[in-house]
RNA sequence: GGUGAUAUGGCGCAAUGGUCAGCGCACUUGGCUUAUAUCCAAGGGGUUGGGGGUUCAAGUCCCUCUAUCACUACCA
């Protein structure tokens, strides 16, 4: 509890402000929080309480933060400050994610080496303490942003994934999965770059521009079948040679093809025909759907023996048809014989993944280069073709070059017993991409080519075209990728597939269509989890092999491996000085840094086997993706600490991040708990959209439209800043951030030269913000717009306006002036700007009348209608956004914030209310208006505090600080209002609804006859429509009268003859019951005339006739609204009517004159710079027309403008009053402060 | 290619299948204001991306096409 002096309370005066500016609350309540320590205390003072757990996704501190962080941080940091306001215990630990290829590569560039100088020129340990270094570079920065955008997250005690401690548990999940045997080593197809001598993760692939639509050579091969039992009954009718035709768009896999796909149900047909290029008669088989591809409808049963080489249409004719399954294990020759298989290859096998879709329905199958080869063809049991290098090891017919080997490379032996020296000779050594030849420049063929034209020869091609299609290409050199057989480690995450699938369904997806769609579908399509990374800085594969690959052991701890090094040293396979000093069990940052888990330290250790043999570590590194996976546990160095508490720890109630990592982040954390814990990560999850710039197009550093998050926070504040992101979008659909820096601005004024005709002059308009390329389109669109519509520039300037780029005004001399406006400010003014407002106006009054809520609340029935109404409204508005808030729906909780704020607080309570704060007694009433608009403030306070933390603090602070009402330092330690159901009353609030919506029509109406508000009007007459509306406006009704300047108002009965009404038909009731007549029902409802629905209203049913059906409806069938008034001015808006008196008689003109002049009073007031509460004299010239309406209405002008007397004078000599005009007519005034 | 999302005045967004498609910005014209904020009224500006279908009734449901975005993929 706060201790306030009396004496303080006394001089307590609530903070007043000059202007609002957000940017500068934002850095004071930054400071505040940082010297009182707010956010520990937010969680301090909840530590018994119930915890929500929250999982921060670790951003690498190697980049830049960038405007979408801000996006992602802030839909986290919303819910988590709502969660605490709930009073849950929400631990949020920062993290950082320091391993990887991004980390690497900056190294490598800073360093200015390659890969291949990692152990050459520079050192591994060398290397990976310079990654160590650079990728916390930029943690200041992130830091900074951190604390600037309000974002409360410890990071004083982050994870860092680099920390021996959490590699220890990356480690342990490693070896429970090992011991589950998911884990293994695969010799697997993978993106690998020849140019950069690297494999590519799919991460690297998925860099932006890396799938390219490129041109290459295709071709139709013609596999020649064996006649053999197998294969006799499709040899039986023919006499010519039979052949499988294939597509491939990568010819010089050809050579190592071993195998042929059919798909087991497809339909296939032997068509008998010519080869196009040589003119030979040949029998050919593909699929059926494909043969209209390749050969043209009107040539089908033409006649052979017409046929000659060279003739365009080919005749063709289609044998027979069977099933893919049919040709299974026909056996064909090798296509090119360069290289024979080590066992028997060169069949027809099944292919799950063939379709009809291109090609022939008959896919050639390379094993050493198609991920789907290999595996069709292993489960098929063809070899792969595999060469015996010169040391011997198996290796694929390209080097990691990219070239086919050359003779002396390979073993020997191998050449003797399987190279076809005389074919392979011409080919040995080529690349098989003209991209990573060094000498390929100006090279016209390529070697896909050239073996296109060597089948051409050997009559073994039917088709060879160019096509286009999307090819990967590596991301650092520009070159297409190669898919080649590597050694992995894998994950085996398919063996959890269902479970995975399974455990999903339970997580509360925003959006769910994320979740179900594009989650679940990844999950439906699982592949294993390749888990090596050959690199250097990342977290170690803990396993170490004999060489043999025969005895393998996964380390799951420090303790574990120091035991087995002990076993190591006693059997003489390393020395024992290693990491010396480490004592397991100690689990202090000082003991663990005696230790490097990291290369090269842990490539030192040689374990030994059982038999006695040396182990070595498995060269790779895993996946930088399962350490951030693994950041449930190994924040928290599970299980050597916080084994017992972890159920408090996991998993999360709650992440967020942006939907790119639908398979990154979001996968491996679901992965790894499911196969360690076989539990969710996660419950609840929010995955926003993107961050675009204002265009809709993604962000980017290089074309320099990323937005700078210090910036914006600089420019706008915080506050707005998140404000903006969370109302203007929901938050899974990308934000287009909208917003400018303001940059000089230079017009040309010239005379008009467009048009010819017109004397205005015109401008060169320049945009206003630090893109270039749109000042030139500003331009361009300005002249397209004259030279197509024939406009002069000055109209063509208001088109171009019109797109919200530059908002103008032409003023008379021609000159432009231009106003720049953008969606942030718009909240920054609109909102913030209204609730700031509004508390100073509170606060002004407040501190006038030394409100400083010491009375008792004021009994609410006591309360007039004004404020019930509001506190009714507050009420619903907490119950409505604590609701959005739990379901995650932080956009609505905002935009309806906002709509209380705006509309009906300030614009209509306050509005309303105005007079009541005024002068006066120290009533009950005027008691009750500052307590209802105090409550409302601090409330808004509470419930925006979530989205808007720093203004709404301070806010808070403002009101609490001389109330004493709450003990609570900050906002963000108070609790979340609870909604009180007694407050709320619907009926008011319609009536309130009411209020509004006829004070709108008068208004409306007065306009369209031009008479002023400050104009009294007798009456308005508003028919009755139910049976508690009259009672419903009478209540209202003096906000009505005073808010339009309305003497009276009289209801109108339905007896009352003088109404004419309109009737509509109820769709909603009458469409089900009359379904296909419907149309004709309404019309004839629309058709009834007045008396009809007399008849209906008194009898309250009436027939009619609709197709010759008789039918009877009801009062309930219809809307029947009063249209019109005759003889009167009438409004309708839904079943209301109002219709306005607009007799204006002599004693409403000398009212309306004295209301003019009140008006004229009081801006002189103000200009003249008096006090709200300053006494004044008025000296008014005399005027005909005027003075009778002055003299009448002395009193009520004296009163509304704190006048001691009003002098009429018939000249005067002085100099200092001032012209005023009111309705036409013009006199003089003069204000003077009374001195007393 | 696959999966998902989006498509509604110049721009940003809304609309349990129910009959004038709303709101904000911008533009034009008025008005209220003892509140440096905001608001009110009027006006111009929409074939709700195209085409089919279901239905008495479609922006909304279904099909199809197109475009954009994202993710994903060596499908030959």
């Amino acid at each position: 509890m706060r201790v306030i002096l009396i004496d303080d309370m006394m001089n307590k005066k609530f903070a007043e402000y000059k202007q609002l500016d957000l940017a500068k609350i934002n850095t004071s309540v930054e400071k505040l929080w940082e010297k009182e320590n707010t956010f520990a205390k937010s969680i301090e003072t909840r530590k018994d309480n119930k915890p929500f757990v929250f999982f921060e996704g670790p951003p690498s501190a190697n980049g830049t933060p960038g405007i979408h962080h801000v996006m992602a941080r802030t839909i986290k940091d919303v819910v988590c400050r709502y969660k605490t306001l709930s009073g849950f215990r929400v631990d949020r630990k920062a993290g950082w994610d320091t391993h990887g290829l991004p980390v690497e590569l900056s190294v490598e560039k800073s360093l200015g080496i390659t890969k291949e100088d990692i152990g050459k020129k520079i050192s591994v340990k060398e290397y990976n303490n310079t990654c160590r270094t650079e990728v916390m570079k930029y943690t200041d920065q992130w830091e900074k942003l951190t604390e600037q955008m309000g974002y409360w997250v410890d990071m004083n005690n982050p994870y860092i994934t680099y920390d021996n401690r959490y590699i220890e548990t990356v480690w342990h999940l490693l070896k429970k999965l090992f011991d589950k045997g998911l884990l293994y080593k695969g010799y697997t197809i993978q993106p690998y770059s020849p140019a950069a001598g690297t494999g590519l993760s799919t991460h690297e692939l998925n860099q932006p521009g890396c799938y390219r639509d490129v041109k290459d050579t295709t071709a139709v091969s013609l596999f020649k079948v064996i006649r053999n039992t197998k294969s006799e009954k499709y040899f039986a009718d023919i006499e010519t040679p039979l052949f499988i035709i294939a597509w491939t768009t990568t010819p010089w896999t050809l050579p190592s093809n071993t195998a042929l796909a059919v798909g087991p149900n497809i339909k296939y047909v032997r068509v008998k025909t010519f080869n196009p290029y040589s003119g030979n008669p040949i029998t050919i088989v593909l699929c059926k759907d494909r043969v209209s591809a390749y050969f043209k409808t009107e040539s089908q049963n033409a006649d052979f023996h017409e046929y000659k080489q060279g003739d365009k249409n080919i005749p063709w004719q289609i044998l027979d048809e069977f099933s893919g399954k049919d040709i299974v294990g026909l056996e064909y020759e090798q296509l090119i014989d360069w290289i024979k298989p080590k066992s028997p290859a060169f069949r027809v096998i099944p292919g799950d993944y063939v379709t009809t879709e291109d090609g022939t329905g008959i896919v050639h199958i390379a094993p050493t280069f198609g991920a789907d080869d290999a595996r069709v063809a292993k489960v098929a049991g063809i070899p792969a073709l595999i060469l015996d290098d010169k040391d011997g090891n198996m290796c694929p017919m390209v080097d990691k070059q990219g070239k086919f080997f050359e003779i002396k490379e390979l073993h020997p032996d191998f050449v003797k017993n399987f190279v076809n020296i005389e074919t392979y000779t011409e080919f040995a050594g080529k690349y098989v991409k003209n991209e990573y030849d060094p000498n390929a420049e100006g090279k016209e063929t390529s070697t896909d080519i050239d073996i296109a034209v060597m089948l051409k020869q050997q009559d073994k091609a039917f088709r060879i075209e160019k096509h286009i299609h999307n090819y990967p290409h590596c991301w650092r050199t520009d070159k297409p990728i190669l898919y080649y057989p590597l050694d992995s480690w894998f994950i085996k995450t398919t063996a959890v597939k269902e479970r995975l699938i399974e455990l999903n369904k339970t997580i509360n997806w925003k959006p769910a269509s994320t979740g179900e769609g594009r989650f679940g579908k990844w999950l439906e399509n699982l592949v294993d989890w390749n888990l090596s990374r050959s690199r250097f800085w990342g977290t170690p594969l803990p396993i170490w092999s004999t060489e043999d690959g025969n005895e393998r052991k996964c380390i799951g701890s420090v303790a574990e491996l120091m035991e087995e090094i002990k076993k190591s040293v006693a059997k003489g396979c390393m020395k024992a000085d290693f990491w010396k000093g480490f004592v397991p069990e100690n689990f202090s940052a000082e003991n663990y840094e005696k230790i490097d888990l990291h290369r090269p330290d842990v490539d030192e250790i040689v374990l030994v086997a059982s038999d006695g043999k040396k182990m070595f570590r498995e060269p790779d590194l895993i996946d930088v993706w399962f350490d951030s996976g693994a950041m449930p546990y190994a924040q928290w160095h599970w299980p050597f600490e916080n084994a017992e508490n972890f159920d408090k720890l996991f998993p999360a109630d709650f992440i967020a991040e942006g939907v790119d990592q639908t398979r990154g982040w979001f996968f491996t954390l679901h992965a790894i708990s499911t196969m360690i814990s076989d539990s969710v990560s996660y419950k609840n999850i929010i995955s926003n959209g993107l961050v675009l710039d204002k265009d809709g197009n993604k962000m980017s550093k290089r074309l320099g439209n990323a937005v700078d998050p210090f910036l914006a926070i600089e420019k706008y504040g915080s506050d707005a800043v998140r404000w903006y992101m969370i109302t203007n979008a929901q938050a899974w659909d990308n934000l287009k951030f909208d917003w400018t820096i303001e940059k000089d601005i230079s017009i040309n004024i010239d005379k008009c030269t467009g048009c010819g005709v017109c004397e205005k002059s015109a401008s060169t308009i320049f945009k206003i913000d630090n893109q270039k390329s749109t000042v030139i389109n500003g331009e361009k669109d300005v002249q397209s717009a004259m030279e197509t519509k024939k406009l002069c520039p000055v109209d063509a300037i208001n088109i171009v306006s019109y797109k919200n780029e530059w908002i103008k005004v032409l003023k008379e001399n021609g000159n432009v002036e231009f106003h720049y406006s953008d969606s942030i400010i718009e909240v920054q003014r609109k909102f913030f700007g209204t609730l700031y407002n509004t508390y100073n106006f509170f606060a002004l009054y407040a501190n006038i009348d030394q409100f400083r809520y010491s009375e008792n609340d004021i009994d609410f029935d006591k309360r007039p209608e004004l404020d019930k109404w509001i506190l009714s409204l507050l009420n619903s508005l907490i119950k409505d956004v604590k609701n959005c808030y739990e379901n995650y729906e932080n956009t609505k909780a905002g935009r309806l914030i906002q709509d209380f704020v705006i509309d009906h607080l300030s614009n209509w309570f306050v509005r309303l209310g105005r007079k009541r704060y005024w002068g006066g007694e120290y009533s009950e009433d005027k008691i009750s208006a500052y307590q209802t608009l105090y409550t409302c403030l601090i409330n808004i306070a509470k419930i925006a505090s979530p989205i808007a933390p720093f203004y709404m603090d301070r806010l808070y602070r403002d009101l609490i600080s001389v109330t004493g009402k709450e003990e609570f330092e900050s906002v963000h330690l108070s609790y979340f209002p609870v909604a009180e159901e007694k407050f709320i009353d619907i009926a008011l609030e319609e009536r309130m609804q009411l209020a509004q919506t006829i004070s709108s029509m008068i208004l409306s109406l007065r306009r369209k006859v031009s008479i002023k508000v400050r104009q009294p009007l007798q009456k308005i007459m508003i028919p009755i429509i139910s049976d508690n509306f009259v009672e419903q406006i009478q209540k209202v009704q003096h906000i009505i009268m005073t808010e339009t300047n309305i003497k009276e108002i009289e209801f109108l009965s339905d007896s009352s003859e003088i109404l004419v009404k309109k009737i509509k038909a109820n769709f909603k009731v009458l469409g089900p019951k009359y379904g296909k007549i419907m149309k004709q029902v309404s019309e004839a409802i629309m058709a009834m005339s007045q008396k009809d629905i007399a008849k209906l209203e008194k009898e309250s049913k009436f027939n009619i006739k609709a197709e010759g059906q008789e039918i009877t409806i009801t009062t309930e069938d219809v809307e029947i609204i009063s249209e019109d008034i005759p003889g009167w001015l009438v409004a309708n808006e839904g079943k209301i009517t109002v219709a306005l008196d607009i007799n204006v008689t002599p004693e409403l003109i000398a009212e309306g004159i004295a209301r003019e002049f009140v008006n004229r009073i009081q801006n002189l007031r103000k200009e003249s710079g008096f006090d709200v509460t300053d006494k004044i004299n008025i000296f008014i010239i005399s005027h005909p027309d005027l003075d009778t309406a002055i003299t009448e209405f002395r009193e009520y002008i004296c009163s509304q403008t704190l006048a001691n007397s009003i002098k009429i004078i018939n000249k005067t000599e002085q100099n200092n009053y001032v012209v005023v005009e009111v309705n036409n007519f013009e006199t003089q005034l003069r204000v003077e402060r009374c001195i007393n």
